[in-house]
DNA sequence: GTTGAAAAATTCCGCCG
DNA sequence: CGGCGGAATTTTTCAAC
């Protein structure tokens, strides 16, 4: 298993930057680290090929694009060991952008991202609650996005 | 507000390419949909200055840069028009990578990306329980991340 | 880690339907 | 006006050092 012992303050420095805007040119990058473009080049390439990165997404305003309601729905199992089965059902669900096995309250905790009340109603009616192994649910409606970034990286 | 209507299929085939992998180069997108570089490239430019397309970001494995507890805190207010002020301390602590207000039993919903459990433990005691305003807090920890995807367009 | 040169992509602009 | 095509500029990529 790769760990960050392999990573020097160089390869987070980059990181750090590319997490923040995937598009920054790689010369950027290295003319504000003060390497050359090859080596940016090869970092990120040694970086991937550890697994660190596992790929680049755009940002979009979901409101923007017709989803107006973002929401986290909290899943409770029958029995837990129904939970394989259960996320396997759930990741047929597209409008499901995450899903986690969690400790406390809930089995399996999901955010997922509807147009608008009456289909968040449906999705919960007819493809959460339907998936057999799960008891019950607790839907926490979110009213406003404050924060979403990514991890900040440590110096050392 | 700008709002879909402003958006036709290619926008939303562009859109729903970079999405899963926002380095693919516009020449390929171009080539995919039968159109010319230039008008990916015109598509984009308009997208970003609609705010549909905030940016894009590197994804990463947590774990492997040592970063083994993501967890979700659920944050009780003292009172419900606190809400502001707690979420101004919330943003300063660079663990939290979102949150969000919401309805249900929490007032805010937070995630929160620590080392270990003891990172986790200084957090909530001295961080998070510090900021006043908040009453109390439940902590779900994220055992396995099952689904993380961005959001699946639909065609129309 | 660096350099430099070839290949590819981005970006811009004039033209056309 | 939206889309196309080509040319100038930048960036990526890769070999040799």
């Amino acid at each position: 298993m790769t760990k960050i012992q392999d990573l020097d303050k160089l390869d987070k420095e980059i990181l750090s930057i590319l997490m923040k805007d995937a598009k920054i040119p790689y010369t950027d990058i290295a003319k504000q680290l003060f390497v050359s473009g090859g080596t940016v080049h090869v970092r990120m390439k040694k970086l991937e090929d550890l697994g660190v990165v596992k790929g680049s997404r755009l940002e979009v305003d979901a409101t923007k694009l017709g989803y107006d309601i973002t929401s986290f729905i909290g899943i409770f199992l029958e029995r837990s060991n129904l939970y394989h089965k259960v996320i396997e059902e759930v990741k047929l669900i597209p409008e499901v952008v995450s899903a986690y096995y969690t400790t406390g309250n809930y089995s399996i905790f999901a955010k997922v991202c509807c147009k608008d009340t009456m289909h968040l109603r449906e999705l919960l009616s007819e493809r959460i609650q339907a998936i057999e192994g799960i008891q019950r649910t607790e839907t926490l409606i979110a009213l406003e996005e404050s924060i979403n970034r990514p991890i900040t990286l440590t110096k050392d």
